[in-house]
DNA sequence: TCTAAGCGGAGATGGCATCTCCGTTCCGGG
DNA sequence: CCCGGAACGGAGATGCCATCTCCGCTTAGA
């Protein structure tokens, strides 16, 4: 194969690390790490980052081990708990996330930057159930994610607010009503996830349509609706398609 | 003799019922019981509604007789296990809801006929906890409710369009676009269920003016949006108010 | 009165996830 | 090249929880 060229994801990683962790916030105190076990540090990393993407914060640490190629006691090794892991791999992405709030404010035309804030983050959680499972359930570093919801909620507040102020979107929107359309679109993405993974967008156009105070025509519904069948399938399987997270109920 | 071409999801609907109900329909079948053992079973049944209800079904059956007042060895002597019990407990309230699918294209005014039924089926689910879980999870009496499904589907179908007919509803809905609304309003509503248990109502007027072709004014949005800190607190909690269902990544 | 139906609930059973322990492997400094 | 100790793997200890069983005691009702 090629000589391997570091990604990025690598060498930020250990910095993030750095600053964000939760126990010794110094890097020098962690030690230096044999050659080999500095390469399984970032296989698990990067491993863990796959899993918990796809699969959810309740994947297992031994579906992470085995992701990554080592023993879960590896694992246990390199990082104290589940949380511990989990926690530093979402820090950088929540803070993206954040930045995306403000970002959308400084965009020109208020009701674009509403909308384009909305789809971002649609699109984020659609693309990440463990991000979307660390922002929405109370689970896992509940005080790094209520502070990123505190960084990102006056940026809301503003974004709305100055749609409203443009006429651009219905006065009795409140901030708060934001979360909920980004909770609503994600669970209808996750139902589909087998089926029609981006079906969320036909609903976002939807909501997007119900924002405005007046109009005269409708965008467009992107993205196909789902076939009688793929619904059946679709409510059969339940939300994760089967075997994820929302396979709650089996006995 | 009856047409061989009939279309599947149309054939005779009791014919079906009965060829999938587990136990005979019949109560006669069932021997006499000794009174206590009567009243027993009431108070299991009646327990029973509560609690899945209330809480979902992965309430255990312990949930169950506890709240009935029996032991958990009485609930299982009368009812083989717990997929038996539920599915008996729920089949009137699923007939029920196939039925106000057909009500709702009984109305005159098409749109009114697609509003109502959207508004009973998101009302349904905000106060059954239970039943929205066997609609929507594949979970229990997969036949039951796949059964159902099948027959409110056509129902759905021509309210959709006969409300595009009358130039009331946009072009590109579909049928199967319904579910979803319903799906996305009650997780709504699961997540607020501590906080304010019925603000899917928003959210549903909200998706109303979405559905319209063209319009001049939004409707109102009913109740009151959530207060900064009763959302974080949502969120803080995950859905179901962090004791529910929801409450699903916790370690 | 007397017997079989009924009862309660402790606990057997099974499953699953977290985290530990220890015999073995293999870096890497001297 | 060699050897001490860091690192490894993964079986299994531990803990939890839900379903369902079993058996000694209770009670309806002929």
């Amino acid at each position: 194969m090629a000589a391997s060229t570091e990604t990025p994801e690598q060498a930020d990683g250990q910095a993030a690390l750095a600053r964000h962790a939760p126990q010794p916030p110094c890097p020098a105190a962690r030690p230096r790490l044999r050659r080999d076990a500095e390469r399984n540090r970032q296989r698990i990393l990067r491993a863990a980052a796959e899993v918990f993407t796809e699969r959810g914060l309740e994947a297992t640490l031994d579906d992470v081990a085995r992701h990554a190629g080592v023993g879960v006691g590896t694992v246990y090794r390199r990082f104290p708990d589940k949380v511990a892991l989990v926690s530093e791999l979402f820090q950088d992405r929540i803070d993206a996330m954040v930045a995306e709030a403000e970002r959308a404010h400084a965009e020109p035309d208020p009701w674009t930057g509403l909308v384009s804030y909305l789809k971002y983050v649609a699109e984020t959680f659609a693309g990440d159930l463990g991000l979307r499972q660390m922002m929405m359930f109370g689970a896992h570093g509940g005080t790094r994610t209520r502070y990123a919801r505190e960084r990102m909620r006056p940026a809301v507040t503003r974004l709305v607010k100055r749609a409203q102020a443009a006429g651009q979107v219905r006065a009795d929107l409140r901030a708060t009503d934001i979360p909920f359309i980004a909770i609503m679109l994600t669970t209808a993405g996750e139902y589909a996830a087998q089926v029609r993974p981006d079906i969320w967008r036909r609903y976002l156009n939807l909501i997007i349509d119900g924002l405005r105070p007046e109009r005269d025509t409708a965008t467009p519904l992107p993205v196909a609706a789902l076939t009688p069948q793929e619904l059946e399938q679709m409510l059969s399987a339940g939300p994760g398609g089967g075997a994820g997270p929302g396979r709650r109920f089996s006995p």
